[in-house]
DNA sequence: TGCGATTAGATCGTGTGCGATATAAATTGG
DNA sequence: CCAATTTATATCGCACACGATCTAATCGCA
C-alpha cells in the first residue's frame, strides 16, 4: 500500500520546473534572444532567418511550401514574407500557370545576405554550449517530439 | 586530401532540419497545439496555465517572481495576468507593504480549476508518446541548453 | 461544358514576447 | 532629511502564431 499518501488538493501537484513543455517553451525564447543579438545586423527577425535558411537552401518556393516545412500557414507567412519583400531580401509573385501560388525568391540582397549570416552558426553552436553530437541528440529527441505532438487527435 | 571540397555558394550550407533551434521552435508550437485543444475548456491559454500552475505551486506571489520563474518581464506578464483576472482566476492587489509590487492570488474559481484542469498532464504526456524517464532526460537536455544561452553574452 | 468542391493565399482579431520608455514607490548617501 | 538612484510594474509599438473567414483560381465530374 501507501506510496503517494494523501497530497492531492484537487489534482496531481504539477510543479512548472518538472514539465517538458515548459523546458521546450522556455527554450524556444532562449534561442529568441541569443538569436535577436545575432540577427539585428541582418535586420530580419528569426522567423525571417528561418525563411532565408529555407531559401538559401533552394531558391524560388510558393507560400505552401515553405509553409510546410516550417509548420506555419498562411496567415503567419504572408505578413512574414511582405515584410521580407519590403526590406528588398525576396520577390512576391503569382505562378502564371497557377495563379493561386505565390512563388518566393531571393532578391540579389537576399542571396547576398547569405555572407553575411555565415557567422552565425557557429555563435549559436557556441552559445548553445553543446558539442555537435550532443546537438544532434538533442535535436532527434525534440523532432520525435515535434512528430508525436503533431500527430496526436484527441480519440 | 579533399574532404568536403569546395559547396560554399557564400556561407556554411545551413540545413533547417539541423538546426536544433529550429526543432525547438517547431516542438514549441507543437506543443501549444496540442495544449489549445486541453486548455479552451478552461478558456485559458497556455502561458496563462503556466501562470496557474506556479500559483497552485504556491499562491500569493508577486508579477516578478512568477516573471523570474517563467522568464518573462511585466511588459509580458502584466496583460495576461490582466485577462487571467478579468476571467475571474486570479486576484491583482498592491503589497501594502511595498507599494511598488503587485500581488497575484488565486480566487475561489482560480483554486477551483486546478480541478478541472486535472486532466490536462496526462493527455499530454500521452500526446508526447514519450515514457516519464524519456521525458525527464530530454527535459534536462533542454534545461542545459536553456542555461547554456541564457548565460550567454557576446562580450 | 459548366458548376460545385477543393485549393492557395490573404485578411482580421486576439494573445503573446520583447525592446524602449514611463511612472511611482522605496532606498541610499551626503 | 532629502535629492539621486534603484526597483517594481505598467504602457506602447512591432512582429509573430493561429483560429476564423474571405477571395480567387483550379479541379472534378456529371
Amino acid at each position: 500500500m501507501a506510496g503517494k499518501t494523501m497530497e492531492r488538493p484537487d489534482g496531481p501537484e504539477v510543479k512548472l520546473d518538472e514539465l517538458l513543455c515548459f523546458g521546450i517553451y522556455a527554450a524556444g525564447h532562449a534561442f529568441n534572444r541569443v538569436y535577436k543579438q545575432l540577427l539585428d545586423d541582418l535586420n530580419v527577425t528569426y522567423p525571417q532567418y528561418l525563411v532565408m535558411v529555407l531559401l538559401w537552401e533552394r531558391d524560388d518556393q510558393t507560400v505552401g511550401e515553405l509553409g510546410s516545412r516550417l509548420f506555419l500557414e498562411s496567415n503567419t507567412l504572408t505578413p512574414l514574407l511582405k515584410r521580407l519583400e519590403a526590406l528588398g531580401y525576396i520577390a512576391r509573385r503569382r505562378d502564371p500557370s497557377d495563379e493561386r501560388q505565390v512563388r518566393i525568391s531571393l532578391t540579389e540582397a537576399g542571396a547576398a545576405l547569405r555572407a553575411k549570416a555565415a557567422t552565425v552558426p557557429a555563435c549559436i553552436q557556441a552559445a548553445s554550449g553543446l558539442t555537435a553530437a550532443q546537438a544532434r541528440q538533442l535535436l532527434s529527441g525534440v523532432t520525435a517530439l515535434r512528430a508525436a505532438l503533431d500527430s496526436y487527435e484527441p480519440e
